[in-house]
DNA sequence: TTATAAACTTAGTACTGCACCC
DNA sequence: GGGTGCAGTACTAAGTTTATAA
């Protein structure tokens, strides 16, 4: 049982589609061509990501133009029949015209945009739940438009379907107001199912999944949960020494997804095997692309030489690990370690703990600059990555300027100081002398400015790549780094903005500085 | 026992808005 | 007061785990 009692107002639907303006023309073959309500709403949803690069790749083409044949009228049908002859240009403009207008709406608009927004999620971002009014996550459905799968995705261009409340299941608590469906429409269903969280779902059209509204992850019943796995990894860690394998992971169906990999369905392909490279030893070379089809490259000195073993029929499913010859036979030694789960295992316990020892370890002058460090180390180890920031040429090279107009200050006050000095020899009086201190005194904070910015210069560049989210919301264990602002002083708001300390409340009531992970 | 569906967590990217600068 | 850079937030895809059906 997640709740006894849940009562919400359901999703807040995507705003209908509103038609073009009449001086807005989509061109077949050169010819202005006025479109069925349906077929140009789809229309829309190309135009709009003209300037993007998935409207140059050939699967994300086809997959659209089936799909928005589909939704053709007959007479359309007949006359559009190759994407290159559509000219969605002035579509596409009349978007971008769009947005500009809207950002240079007066101040007094956009305040208003802005109430309208508040008092949307004041109406349906909340919910009652157990008699407490929590946050919802999600409390929008998703809007139409084409689908972006991320990699090399056999799906990317298909249309993403329109959301109505006939496709939306309702959950909620029997004797709680029942949310109203808007005007004229209904729910799929109601349903009153304590056993799971959602308040509302529905299935989408390209995968065939389930999507739900959820409660955000300030909420109790999600804090709860982020809360018990923290406990799990903790209780893991004594037996630690004793486990180095992953547990088989899912299947996926070929063609219907990216065709990516994890450690269990990694393929004889991705892994290279090196007697000797780059002046190393039996060197193990990974090359494969992960989740998100974020690539994931590595080369692994091993101790002594190693072959590609099949292990067969471990869950029924092939799994390649590596093995030193002596283990080949220990099969059950495996078979036994697989009843763990394998990625609470291995990810949220070692990375824990890997961050406590970072920490620890740390001097207490560079307090945050060391919490960001085992941040990152933690990322780098999970291949958390990013594409690098469209602006960090340009940022770099601000803080360039910057360090070198700092350089040239110190250099200046350094020949100020040598004439100071040279002054107070001759004088001899009170006033040179404390000039120099002055000039020393301004030396050394121009010495530390410089250094701090060569500091964050690092920083930035060690972090072009990296996502430090990801770990910092999912992996560490809240309590050691509250634990460790404890300990240290630093104030949490420090480490944790607003949204994450809300996510964290529980850890941040809950660890003081003897926690010990 | 295993296949499949449902439920739930993790993930990177796009957008938004605010602090800061000139 | 207008532009800009970036932190924070919204969004939703892509995973894993759990429940259920066969």
């Amino acid at each position: 049982m997640k709740w006894k009692q849940l009562e919400h107002k359901g999703p807040y639907f995507a705003p209908l589609y509103e038609p073009l303006p009449d001086e807005v023309h989509f061109y077949y073959d050169g010819k202005a061509m006025k479109l069925s309500l349906a077929t140009e709403e789809i229309a829309t949803f190309y135009g709009k990501m003209l300037d993007h690069e998935y409207t140059t790749k050939e699967v994300f083409q086809n997959n659209f133009f089936n799909d928005w044949r589909k939704e053709m009228t007959v007479e359309e049908k007949k006359i559009i029949k190759h994407l290159d002859k559509c000219d969605f240009t002035e579509i596409h403009k009349y978007f971008v015209n769009k947005n500009e207008a809207r950002k240079a709406l007066p101040k007094e608009e956009k305040q208003k945009l802005k109430e309208e927004a508040e008092r949307l999620q004041e109406e349906f971002g909340y919910c009652i739940l157990d008699g407490h009014r929590e946050k919802i996550g999600n409390f929008k459905t998703e809007p139409p438009g084409l689908f972006r799968g991320r990699g090399d995705h056999p799906k990317m261009g298909m249309l993403k379907k329109r959301i109505m409340p006939e496709d939306v299941i309702i959950n909620c608590s029997k004797d709680s107001k029942i949310p109203e469906p808007p005007p004229g429409h209904k729910w799929k269903e109601v349903r009153f199912d304590n056993t799971v969280t959602w308040l509302a779902s529905w299935t989408e059209n390209i995968q065939n999944s389930i999507k739900y509204i959820m409660l955000n992850p300030s909420s109790k019943l999600k804090g709860e949960k982020d809360w018990q796995k923290y406990e799990v990894a903790r209780r893991l860690k004594g037996v630690v020494d004793k486990i180095r394998f992953q547990y088989p992971g899912n299947e996926k169906e070929e063609g219907e997804t990216a065709d990516t990999v994890g450690c269990c369905s990694l393929r004889v392909e991705h892994i290279q095997l090196y007697h000797e490279l780059d002046g190393q030893e039996h060197v193990v070379e990974f090359d494969f692309l992960g989740k998100d089809s974020i690539r994931y490259y590595n080369k692994v000195p091993v101790e002594k030489p190693v072959k590609l073993v099949r292990l067969l029929e471990l869950r029924r499913k092939s799994l390649y690990v590596l093995l030193h010859p002596q283990t080949y036979s220990s099969y059950s030694f495996l078979r036994s370690l697989l009843l763990l789960s394998g990625f609470l295992f291995f990810t949220v316990f070692w990375l824990s703990y890997m961050c406590l020892h970072l920490l620890a370890e740390d001097n207490i002058a560079a307090k945050i600059l060391s919490y960001n460090r085992a941040n990152r180390a933690v990322a780098i180890l999970c291949n958390h990555q990013r594409a690098t920031p469209k602006t960090f040429e340009k940022s770099m090279q601000n803080l360039q300027t910057k360090i070198n107009a700092k350089k040239e200050q110190l250099a200046m006050a350094k020949q100020e100081l040598k004439r100071a000095k040279a002054d107070a020899k001759v004088k001899k009086d009170v006033k040179s002398e404390s000039n120099v201190d002055k000039k020393k005194k301004l030396l050394a904070k121009l010495e530390e400015q410089l250094m701090r910015l060569h500091t964050q210069a690092t920083d930035k560049e060690e972090n072009k790549q990296v996502a430090l989210g990801t770990s910092k919301l999912n992996y560490l264990d809240p309590r050691i780094s509250v634990a460790w602002c404890k300990k240290f002083g630093v104030p949490v708001e420090k480490i944790y903005n607003k949204t994450q300390r809300e996510k964290f409340a529980w850890a941040i009531d809950m660890a003081d500085e003897e926690f010990e992970f």
